[in-house]
DNA sequence: CTCTCGGTGTATACGATCAT
DNA sequence: ATGATCGTATACACCGAGAG
């Protein structure tokens, strides 16, 4: 019989061309990976000796078993169960491999071995639906605003400390130490992610020049009457269309404009950074991985973890259904 | 000098969102 | 609605600057 080696590089040149995202391909990949060599007996085998021929139903079936044995979200195997979809769709329409032509039974093997594979997929789904609708039957409420900004209130007095001191300082001279700065940037994202419910990708990717365009625009009244200015994120680094409006009152605005001011310029000059980010780390770089900062600052005040997801469906649920979206 | 802690990189599970 | 893809949350090992 012949067996054919397959080359991921393949697989990713395919997805290339489909215009999915090096990261999108590294996580298909990866869960593929998963799928075929950890439980159908293939650990040890490099990709370059995989042969299409390893590929089975009972192996699919063991993967789910294992699945179940682990207690795995169903979720997670039908996303499996996808991806393991289009890599077979791949394999049968490879033009190195040629399998209609050069291997007309295998190709109809692994043709049967998909549509077995999408009729299992099938069941997944009303699964994934079933478990859906108990979900939300039974999902409990959200913490409270209060809860969620329960942390901001226990750090309050540290910041005002740690913003004193920057309010004392000039723009020359050493930076504060790297502990107090790593304390202000996580408190100030915390404030944007579980006080006014952002995803932590836009804290991440807010840059000066959106904090600087709104801070020297119009102040706008908000609804309670009270003026505040409005940061436009919309260069977003991941995806366009998550842009959102932070809007900041004169507390905030006072500590964002000393931060940008003392914080960024020192530590933007000293350090000669090459990136644009509004929030910077002491060392110069690009401030990010916000959610675990969060969660280490829940900690370090020992109050519940909360993140910034939990926090949006909090700040969601208080909304009129109008403006939910 | 020692050791804490800020910060990085990677793997994994899975929720969210986009396009159709 | 559905399939495909993107983004977030989490764990963990590791490095090294700098606080004490």
């Amino acid at each position: 019989m012949t067996q054919f080696c397959l080359s991921f590089q393949n697989f990713r040149l395919h997805q290339r061309k489909a215009h999915t995202s090096e990261a999108g391909i590294n996580n298909s990949l990866a869960d593929v990976t998963r799928m075929t060599w950890k439980r159908i007996g293939l650990q040890g085998i490099t990709t370059q000796d995989f042969k299409t021929t390893y590929l089975s139903l009972s192996g699919y079936e063991a993967v789910l078993a294992w699945f179940e044995d682990i207690d795995v979200n169903l979720k997670t195997v039908l996303n499996y169960t996808k991806n393991f979809m289009q890599f077979m769709k791949y394999i049968n329409i490879d033009m190195d491999l040629l399998l209609v032509s050069n291997d007309q039974r295998e190709y109809n093997r692994l043709t049967c071995l998909q549509v077995h594979i999408s009729n299992m997929r099938s069941g997944l789904d009303s699964g994934v639906f079933e478990l859906h609708k108990r979900q939300m039957n039974s999902k409990p409420m959200p913490p409270t605003p209060t809860e969620v900004k329960w942390v901001l209130a226990v750090a309050k007095a540290d910041f005002y400390k740690g913003m004193d001191e920057l309010r004392k300082k000039d723009d020359s001279g050493p930076i504060l130490t790297k502990t107090r700065i790593a304390f202000i940037n996580r408190y100030i994202t915390a404030y944007l992610c579980l006080g006014q419910g952002i995803h932590v990708g836009e804290a991440e990717n807010m840059y000066s020049s959106e904090f600087q365009a709104a801070y020297n625009g119009e102040w706008m009244l908000s609804d309670r009457g009270e003026p505040h200015i409005v940061v436009h994120v919309a260069n977003h680094k991941t995806n366009v269309t998550q842009d959102c409006r932070i809007a900041l009152n004169p507390y905030w605005t006072d500590n964002f404009d000393l931060y940008f001011r003392y914080l960024c310029t020192i530590i933007f000059r000293l350090k000669n950074p090459t990136h644009p980010y509004f929030f910077t780390q002491s060392d110069g770089h690009h401030f990010r991985k916000v959610s675990d900062w969060i969660k280490k600052l829940q900690k370090q005040y020992k109050v519940p973890k909360i993140t910034s997801s939990t926090a949006r469906c909090s700040w969601v649920e208080r909304r009129p259904e109008a403006h939910r979206e």
